[in-house]
RNA sequence: GCCGGGAUGGCGAAAUGGCAGACGCGGAGCACUCAAAAUGCUUUGUCGAAAGACGUGUGGGUUCAAGUCCCACUCUCGGCACCA
């Protein structure tokens, strides 16, 4: 061996194994009669906005550590990768470079796909999409025209989110404190017919079945989803109004509180405000026209700004309580929101604070009906309430509806904050959405087998934002012929939120080719679903949403004996630089390919598992990836220092080396399965210094053991460093292939102790510390214990009146 | 306001109610070297010469024993937010 053979060199170390690899193929999961139990291992799929950044480093890094781990247990491990690659960041991207989307997009994914390559992904290469391909968004447009069929897909008129300076919906997400997340203008509200999901339909399920995912997914978005669907229990209470037929019903979480109702507001942008309105006298009318015209001109900032003082008008109309015939003044109010339950509520000003502050700002009357004195937390007992007084929250609830109920005044019911899925943008780079609008059929789905609706050619269309989506200009491809009635008809110009083509994709990748559907149904029996999901904590809310909602639909229509997607999901942290998200013009961002080029793949892989737990963020400024080169050359000459051949029989090795061994692969597992990498991280290192120290020590570098461990240390790194671990497998004398190399118990025999260290405290606290044999009794251990020096001076000359012993770990004398 | 996390050395962090600070970064020292780098070894919570004392955000509690369990609070991060 030459001594540059000796030098561990990333550079060259990376070149030599990436080709034996793409010959090798070990992360093939499509293998013909493969007997390895499966396991299908998702990394949440990136947007090719440009190169990998340390963002996306981190994900893959601990999404490998995973499938990774799998496979060296012996599993037939999916792990796919494709790009999410329709949407605004590509698109703006793309209008601000004055290019063509598809080839801007193309281009980066040929480079991210490059960099994955190169970082040492474990992603089956067979198994790739991209969302913008039309053989995948075909599949889109077919499950959208499925959705249509069973009432899931519907158009409606109702107000969006609007920026007036760039001309376009915005999504409820790309709305950030009131403003326009592009340009920071005021966003505003804007009526247009849309396309919707019916989500709402699936709400009750959507929130139920969360409760299977506890204790697999953090916690953190379980609780982020239960709040998104926001799910209440409550009534609906009709009150008559004076002059008007219909009565107007409110929902209510309290109806027990209905005596408490001093007036009724309604919300001042609702249909029902300007009809009350109209049926009042001028001055009435004209107060609630000017009031109008101010709420609609204050914005979301000011909505949002919490101490705000509450406004109003009389709209000098009256309703009726049920419960008591009382007349209620009905006023209108923007804090009352027109598209949450009725749009109306009725205002106990004594028992919820908004009612209050509106009831102190305009001097409207206040009365208490629950008994707060002893109990803030309203469940006191209920006064001034008729047939209610003297009882509780909960059985007051239950009699004030039942009261009601044979009048058909109330009937208890649900409401939720969800709201159905706006999936219509007025952009180009999206899936079109396949209908076809004719004057005489209306909307007229476009048959199966023309699909798909492939996207014009970007060549001559203004993709520039202005309000209707730029495929209208493409002439030729708007203008067709109803399939119905071979009339003149217009294309749909709008393309689906990319929130869709990432709602059923893990999916796709089971059969990613296929042309003649969606997804393999028998593969989706075998691999199905997804046992482990990792990415950012972003998506917590609607694309796990979403996708949810997709496997239920899917599971209904009967595609799929499942109803949720992802088994297990693991979000981690991101990747921070001095305190801060890195970003270009903050000037702290930290480029991935430099970290790679200056310390290596796998000391950047390996620097990320190791930084901390994996849903913590990290800190780039904070961390050693040269700690971890230093670490990895030492690892990787431990391997080079052993001697013995393999094969060689192990059991005649150094004890206390052979005993490291086998506790670090007792402890690895259950470390990398609870996801406490960076802890299996250190165990990975207190073998190798165990290791080193054999071989400079007694054992020698002949020792088996140190062949034994060194084998050990080559798998289990190759989770975290793959490059380094190949090397090492090869030095060790081995075929490459050392991520299928399966990783082998721990032998129980090696680890049993004769003797132990015992621990001696004196009212808790630690005086002594001595070794004992593991059979010692208890009542020997105490005689030991007191026998020592510093446990009698603890003691002194005081008394001992309790021994509490756990043989042979642990005494401690309670002294008085 | 509501919901959910978090707070442990100079720093990143470990710790089935039983030795707080594993592992690493950084620091100090030693060896090798003409020297440096690299490498290897030793050391490193605070105060103290030592014995020892103190120490996991604050205040209580449970327990023989609390970073860990319970109650109250402070600060901090994230999500939602006039959702009736």
């Amino acid at each position: 061996m030459t001594e540059q053979e000796r030098e561990y060199d990333v550079a060259s170390i990376q070149e030599r194994w990436l080709p034996v690899w793409d010959e090798l193929k070990p992360f093939d999961s499509a293998k013909p009669g493969d007997s390895r139990p499966k396991k299908y291992v998702l990394d949440m799929f990136p947007y090719p906005s440009g190169d990998l950044h340390m963002g996306h480093a981190e994900a893959y890094a601990l999404g490998d550590v995973i499938a990774r781990y799998w496979v060296q247990r012996g599993y037939n491990v999916m792990h796919p990768i494709g790009w999410d690659s329709f949407g605004l960041p590509a698109e703006n991207a793309a209008i601000k470079r004055g290019l063509d989307p598809k080839g801007w997009t193309y281009d980066n994914i040929a480079q991210q796909k490059a960099s994955m390559r190169r970082y040492a992904c474990s992603f089956d290469w067979d198994r790739v999409l991209a969302t913008s391909d039309p053989g995948y968004y075909r599949w889109n447009q077919w499950l959208f025209l499925e959705f249509y069929k069973r009432g899931l897909a519907y158009r409606k008129n109702s107000p969006v989110n609007w920026c007036p300076s760039c001309q376009t919906v915005l999504a409820n997400e790309q709305v950030v404190q009131g403003l326009c997340e592009r340009c920071d203008s005021v966003a505003t509200k804007k009526t247009l017919t849309q396309w919707y999901f019916k989500v709402t339909e699936y709400a009750d399920r959507l929130l139920d079945d969360l409760d299977r995912l506890e204790g697999h997914w953090p916690s953190k978005v379980l609780a982020m989803q239960r709040n998104w669907i926001g799910r209440s229990f409550g009534a609906e209470v009709s009150f008559e109004i004076e002059g008007r037929t219909e009565p107007v019903t409110v929902f209510t979480t309290r109806p027990d509180t209905l005596f408490g109702a001093t007036f009724m507001v309604v919300a001042a942008d609702s249909d029902l405000a300007a009809e009350l309105a109209s049926g009042s006298e001028p001055s009435v009318r004209m107060a609630f026209q000017a009031y109008l015209e101010t709420v609609k001109q204050s914005n979301d900032i000011e909505r949002l700004a919490t101490d705000r003082e509450k406004t109003g008008v009389f709209l000098g109309r009256y309703a009726i309580n049920p419960v008591n015939g009382e007349r209620l003044p009905i006023w209108a109010s923007d804090y009352v929101l027109a598209d949450y339950g009725t749009g109306a509520i009725m205002a106990v000003p004594a028992h919820d604070q908004r009612d209050g502050e509106f009831a102190k700002a305009f001097d409207l009357p206040v009365r208490v009906v629950v008994d707060n004195e002893e109990d803030i937390a309203g469940d006191g007992p209920h006064i001034n309430s008729g047939p209610l007084d003297g009882l509780y929250k909960k059985e007051a609830i239950e009699k004030v509806i039942e009261l009601l109920e044979a009048s058909g005044k109330a009937k208890a019911t649900k409401n939720f904050r969800l709201r159905d899925w706006l999936i219509s943008r007025q952009r180009y780079w999206g899936t079109p959405i396949p209908i076809i609008h004719c004057e005489d059929c209306g909307e007229v789905p476009v048959p199966e087998q023309n699909l798909p609706v492939e996207l014009p050619s970007a060549e001559g269309l203004d993709l520039k934002p202005k309000g209707t989506s730029p495929l209208g200009g493409a002439k030729d491809w708007v203008e067709v012929s109803c399939p119905n009635c071979s009339k003149p008809a217009l294309r749909d110009t709008d393309t689906m939120d990319t929130f869709v083509d990432s709602s059923w994709y893990f999916l796709r990748y089971l059969s990613p080719n296929s042309d003649s559907v969606a997804f393999d149904v028998q593969a989706a029996k075998e691999w199905a679903p997804v046992d482990q999901y990792v990415g950012g904590v972003t998506h917590a809310i609607l694309h796990l949403l979403y996708a949810r909602f997709f496997t239920k639909v899917l599971h209904d229509i009967g595609l799929i004996d499942f109803e949720e997607p992802f088994t297990r999901l693991l979000n981690q942290g991101m990747v921070l630089m001095n305190g801060s998200a890195m970003s270009k013009s903050r000037g702290n961002l930290v480029r991935l390919s430099d970290q790679l080029d200056e310390h290596g793949v796998d000391a950047v892989r390996l620097t990320m598992a190791f930084a901390g737990p994996p849903e913590d963020d990290i800190d780039w400024a904070d961390v050693s990836p040269s700690g971890s080169a230093k670490f990895l050359a030492r690892a990787w000459r431990t391997a080079n220092d052993v001697t013995s051949e393999p094969g060689v029989d192990f059991t005649k090795g150094d004890a206390a080396l052979r005993k490291a061994t086998h506790t670090f692969l007792r402890d690895f597992g259950p470390l990398i399965e609870g996801f406490k990498f960076n802890v299996g991280v250190a165990k990975l290192m207190e073998l190798v210094n165990a290791l080193r120290k054999a071989i400079d020590g007694s054992a020698g570098p002949a020792d088996p053991a140190v062949r034994e461990a060194a084998e050990v240390l080559a798998r289990g790194l190759s989770l975290f460093a793959p490059y380094t671990a190949e090397d090492m497998w090869a030095r060790l004398g081995h075929q490459p292939g050392v991520a299928l190399a399966v990783l082998p118990d721990a032998d129980e025999s090696l680890l049993v102790e004769s003797s132990t260290i015992a621990v001696v405290q004196v009212n808790g606290k630690l005086r002594d510390k001595f070794e004992v044999s593991v059979d010692i009794s208890k009542e020997a251990l105490i005689a030991k214990a007191l026998e020592s020096e510093q446990v009698q001076r603890a003691i002194g000359d005081g008394q001992v009146v309790q021994q509490i012993a756990s043989a042979p770990k642990f005494v401690n004398f309670v002294v008085k």
